[in-house]
DNA sequence: CCGCGGGCCTGAGAGC
DNA sequence: TGCTCTCAGGCCCGCG
């Protein structure tokens, strides 16, 4: 499902039950997801305090009072809800009245809040794993993570630096979340069509000889900047499984000028293109061969 | 080091 | 109806 906006939907959704709130009961329903839980897993949540709940690329990190943060990431189809109420007054097993497909309800945090924040991810691709904060800077998982495309840091200089020297296309550069953390399929595709550029370009095309960003990195990071802030004020794109925590779609997917809208007249005006679709290393791009050069 | 393709999972939808 | 095939918002890993 989540790429950067869908992520920081499900975390504003998420702090109002969480944040300031003790993990009463955790359970873990099944050993695994994308990796095995850490034996530990439920000891060292339940009886946590969640003192912030925050997001680096497309993972959500809750910040425990014991000094553990949680890392989850919600891989292609993971998402979670928020229960309130009368769910807590079930004992025991975790359970909730309404009558939904709890199949992949693969973890549950009960907090003092009241509220049941509930994982469910049906390919588990996703997963969790509590890192000591003092040791998130050698986690594997983070490490080389390149920087927030809604960041200070992120601008046409960086972008440029970073594909400078890269032996492949714009769009593989733009998945590559060293270069640029958060990014995935949808955005790198409507970010090139917004910016008018074409996913084939060699990604080193976006610096000068002498490694200065060029008019089209510019173009690239105000459109990328452009659709990732739309697409939050919508809340998201809602394809298949994303959802926001209060069961809602997000609503960005109407907004898609290229993604999924293959042999559809291109809208930029005087254009006349048709959007296309190919394959660009295992996954679908979808661009107008005519303006985006 | 880099770039690419395979694989991990389940489910939806198309075609027969 | 039901089977088979393809494809899906991500990313780790092994290979060349």
């Amino acid at each position: 499902m989540p790429e950067l906006p869908e992520v920081e939907i499900v975390r504003r959704g998420l702090q109002g039950a969480m944040e300031g709130s003790k993990i009463v009961k955790a359970e873990a329903r099944r050993k695994d997801l994308r990796f095995p839980f850490q034996k530990d897993f439920v000891a060292r949540l339940e009886g946590q305090t969640v003192t912030g709940l925050g997001r680096r690329a497309k993972y959500l990190m809750a910040d425990l009072a014991s000094g553990d943060v949680l890392l989850m990431h919600l891989g292609m189809s993971g998402s979670f809800r928020v229960v309130e109420g009368d769910s807590v007054k079930t004992s025991g097993q975790f359970h909730h009245p309404r009558n939904e497909d709890r199949l992949h309800d693969h973890v549950m945090f009960r907090m003092s809040s009241g509220a049941d924040v509930i994982f469910n991810d049906p390919r588990r691709f996703g997963y969790m794993k509590i890192i000591a904060r003092n040791a998130l800077d050698d986690e594997p998982l983070l490490k080389g993570l390149g920087p927030e495309p809604l960041g200070n840091e992120f601008d046409a200089a960086m972008l440029a630096r970073s594909c400078a020297n890269r032996k492949t296309s714009l769009k593989a550069a733009l998945l590559d979340q060293r270069v640029v953390a958060g990014l995935g399929n949808i955005y790198v595709c409507e970010a090139l069509y917004r910016a008018q550029l074409s996913p084939r370009r060699l990604a080193a095309t976006l610096a000068t000889k002498k490694g200065e960003p060029t008019d089209h990195a510019k173009r690239l990071v105000t459109a990328i900047h452009a659709v990732l802030n739309q697409a939050i004020s919508a809340g998201g794109s809602s394809l298949r499984d994303h959802r926001q925590t209060n069961g809602e779609l997000g609503y960005f997917q109407h907004s898609f000028q290229v993604y999924d809208r293959e042999g559809e007249k291109c809208q930029t005006k005087g254009c006349g293109g048709i959007v296309r679709r190919f394959t660009q290393n295992g996954r679908s791009t979808f661009w107008c061969p005519k303006c985006q050069k």
